[in-house]
RNA sequence: GGCGGGGUAGCUCAGCCUGGCAGAGCAAGCGGCUCAUAAUCGCUGUGUCGCGGGUUCAAGUCCCGCCCCCGCUACCA
């Protein structure tokens, strides 16, 4: 049976060598968002991320530990990679590794394939290679060191000297792919985003591509060539690849896995750092028109978080883990932070005033509250039964309606990858909700019996409400929205939380009538100020 | 040097495409309310919209020039 394509979304694979930082975090919970958002809209879904393990910087840093690169790798992935995801609460489908044996095979046959495509050759290279950077520069990208490396030429990325190297090399024929991929684009202006990025990838293809050496011999740790084992794969040619070796890429017909690459690739969307845009946008898409392969829908690339106006930096020391964010916060609420407080796409300030300031004002005060004075009023005035309204006035009208309003335009937003504004969205039904209830005053109402059907709408709309923001938000904040969803005894006649659809969010009248609302943990407890240093 | 993004309230930002009384949230102050997580609701903004010109009845928005920050890219050496 041929099924459905999935909406296939991918992180960048990350480098091993790293130390997890709340950049790649925020990346990887943006794909999250995005995935858990369009699985409630019914869609089947894909979700990628992985390791990218090799390579000079991985092979030399095993040496100085005294270990194999593979026992290395293991221990990182192991240590850091894989508990970053339980940290973040990312429900990725796979977890691709470049030492994987399905990359590794399935890389050769890429290659093989490009090579039989008459797009691989032989040629001599030499020139400064910069470790840090993993590739050999030109002359003119060096600039002048300084302090220890005062009369050095060094790399202008790690400001450390390059080492000059001479290697026998296989090029990938990339220049025969410039005009091809400016008519891709120009067909397809939604296939790299923002726009800025769009720019920047067509400035750089109309200067036209020049070849580029796709082989090591001077690297042990990497894919051998399959036509020269005395050669390993550039780790950029290998890395990018995990896209589709991870879905099966390769397989013979009639495998699962082959099904599995038939019904996800290509990708919709890949999600990219703007600093590797380029090899995202440009020496991706080549290589799969070399391969014969059809070409991803898009490229986005966000924007850096900055911490006190300047780029986060792993090597820098201003790089922050997550879990210093998370043991204080919680995942939720990093998630919410993140695509909420900044514009995916554009560069933006994390403080950890800033990320305290909403996490008071709109998780606990604003939504956390509203579910906390809701099911404590239907406790204390209708014992925990949620009652059958009576019928709608105009305030409950206004509120009915922002719900689906906002439902709209979220999901529209979420198309975008605007997060923000979605989130924005949702986030001002609460804020009417909450005003509402101080305008009808359901504590007045409860004073006197004539009102007693009165009060049973008021106390029912809050309850429908909170019982739509909970599907909603659900893939921004899965285990609060969980938690919430266990508060209005709505998995009982509703089902599971994650299998609500986004179309039908705003429907009203969901939450039956005598579903037992509990007054649980706060979803958002106040937190003291400043547990950690800043 | 070229291209792109940014420069708007104390802070973070929207508005600019398609000109029409300068906005939102936060923070701060005052008032209301008491269901709720000291919460919530309302009211309170004289800002050189980076600078200087221009077009227009009208410019944050369009045009020209310039300055600063960030990114991409080139060249000179």
């Amino acid at each position: 049976m041929l099924g459905e394509k999935a909406y296939y979304v991918t992180t960048p694979i990350y480098y091993v060598n790293d130390a997890p930082h709340i950049g790649h975090a925020y990346t990887t919970t943006a794909g999250d968002v995005l995935t858990r958002w369009h699985r409630q809209r019914g869609e089947k879904v894909w979700y990628l991320t992985g390791v990218d393990e090799h390579g000079t910087k991985v092979q030399r840093a095993a040496e100085a530990g005294g270990v194999t690169p593979q026992a290395w790798v293991d221990r990182l992935v192991e240590e850091s990679w894989l508990p970053v995801l339980e940290t973040v609460d990312a429900a990725n489908d796979d977890f691709i590794r470049t030492t994987d044996d399905r990359h590794v095979a399935r890389v050769q046959k890429f290659w093989e394939k490009v090579r039989d495509n008459g797009f691989v050759y032989s040629a001599p290279y030499e020139g400064p290679y910069c470790v840090g950077c993993e590739e050999f520069k030109l002359p003119g990208d060096l600039v002048d060191g300084t302090g220890e490396y005062e009369g050095q030429q060094v790399c202008p990325v790690h400001s450390r000297p390059v080492e000059q190297l001479r290697e026998d090399n296989w090029f990938f024929q990339l220049s025969a792919f410039a005009d091809r991929l400016i008519e891709h684009y120009e067909a397809h202006p939604e296939a790299v985003r923002p726009q800025s990025a769009y720019n920047e990838v067509m400035a750089f293809l109309k200067q036209g591509l020049v070849d580029i050496s796709m082989s090591r011999s001077s690297v042990d740790w990497g894919i051998p060539l399959p036509w020269d084992d005395t050669q390993v794969v550039y780790v950029w040619f290998d890395a990018l690849l995990n896209y589709a070796t991870a879905t099966g890429y390769g397989s013979e017909a009639g495998t699962d896995d082959a099904a599995r690459y038939a019904t996800t690739w290509p990708a919709n969307v890949h999600l990219v750092g703007k600093d590797i845009l380029r090899f995202h946008a440009v020496y991706w898409p080549a290589m799969l028109l070399a391969a014969g392969e059809p070409l991803p829908s898009q490229v986005f690339a966000h924007g850096w978080l900055l911490v006190g106006g300047e780029k986060m930096s792993k090597s820098k020391l201003t790089g922050i883990a997550p879990e210093d964010i998370i043991d204080h916060f919680g995942s939720d609420a990093f998630r919410y932070y993140f695509m909420r407080a900044i514009s995916f796409g554009q560069d933006g300030s994390f403080s950890w005033e800033d990320m305290s300031a909403r996490y008071t004002s709109e998780l606990a005060n604003g939504l956390g509250n509203l579910a906390s004075r809701s099911t404590a009023m239907v406790g204390k005035y209708r014992d925990g039964a949620l009652p059958e309204p009576g019928p709608l006035t105009a305030a409950e009208d206004a509120v009915v309606e922002r719900l689906a309003s906002a439902t709209t335009n979220a999901d529209a937003a979420m198309d975008e990858l605007d997060f923000s504004t979605a989130i924005g969205e949702i986030r001002s039904v609460v804020e009417l909700v909450n005003q509402y209830v101080t305008e009808v005053e359901p504590w007045v109402l409860a004073k006197d019996d004539a009102n007693a059907q009165r009060l049973d709408t008021v106390l029912y709309t809050m309850c429908e409400v909170l019982r739509a923001v909970a599907v909603l938000y659900n893939a921004v904040m899965p285990k609060a929205m969980a938690s919430l969803w266990s508060q209005l005894g709505a998995g009982e006649a509703l089902g599971d939380l994650a299998a609500q659809r986004i179309a039908d969010a705003g429907r009203w009248g969901q939450l039956p009538p005598g579903s037992t609302i509990t007054k649980g943990d706060a979803l958002f407890p106040r937190l003291p100020d400043e547990p950690t240093e800043a």
